[in-house]
DNA sequence: ACGAGGTAGTTAAACCGTTAACCATCTCGG
DNA sequence: CCGAGATGGTTAACGGTTTAACTACCTCGT
């Protein structure tokens, strides 16, 4: 029976929700306007830059449904960054890993899209409330998770 | 010539992304499954029940595109919560004002909205961690407006 | 060893948002 | 007072995401 928020939650909870919304707009118009990625094209090269893997442990990894990881991966086979294979111990399964191209544009947008992240986040804030702004979302994203 | 971040900083960061990415998502994915609107929709209705509104103020508030507005505004107007009147004095605006359908709407939407906000957010941190959240939020957000 | 049910992945259609072009109206300097 | 440019708003085409249905393959109990 106690509906609403109290004038500072309201207060944190607009900041949070407007911080969020265009802090990702602005990330993914960065690397679309500078290299040509999706945010979620781009978080789908960082996980195959460490290895090959499976289009579903990509899924859980990014968390996104199976099928938008299939046409993600669909553009990045034709923009020559990604390259698919037939699993050889499990014929349903398919590898994807990072082509030559992907690894080096993956390189270079990697790179600058730091700087971005920098600008926006990194440097407005000092240090402790980095770390608390990471405890912060750690503790949400695990509450959104179940 | 640092270009990465470091470890600790690269932890707040993913923290951050992928919180305020799946933040969003449930959100939006809760106004969709229990009332029909999109979080965008969602948050028009907001601004509108304060009372009529150009277009273009609409468009200002929430930081989208004339052009989403417009189409925003369309389906609300083709669900009947949001009417559309030609503005007197200028006569290239247009107000959009709720419908008492509208107000209705809303009026449940929200309470709910806020009950699953307290789910994601308020409940899972401390009152001071939530005001220090907001409050790097907010820098955030200002960042990202120039 | 076989069939039921689960898992891996793709496809097609509908939906929402972006982009760019567009018309109508207003404003203001010359 | 008039025409150039700015502003308000819409439209159409396109791109990315969701949803649901579908195929193929694997697993496990019986």
């Amino acid at each position: 029976m106690t509906p609403w928020l109290d004038p500072a939650q309201q207060r944190s909870w607009r900041a949070l929700v407007e911080g969020a919304g265009q802090l990702l707009a602005r990330v993914d118009r960065h690397l679309r306007d500078a290299h040509g990625l999706t945010l979620a094209e781009y978080e789908i090269l960082v996980r195959l830059s460490e290895g090959h893997l499976h289009m579903s442990e990509l899924a859980d990894q990014v968390s996104h449904s199976r099928a938008r990881v299939t046409q993600t991966v669909d553009r990045l086979v034709r923009a020559d960054l990604v390259r698919r294979s037939p699993c050889p111990e499990d014929r349903r399964g398919v590898h994807a890993a990072l082509t030559d191209r992907g690894r080096a544009v993956l390189d270079t947008a990697a790179r600058d899209h730091v700087l971005e992240v920098r600008r926006l986040v990194i440097d407005v804030l000092d240090p402790d409330e980095l770390t608390a702004l990471g405890s912060a979302m750690a503790k949400i994203r695990d509450a959104t998770q179940d």
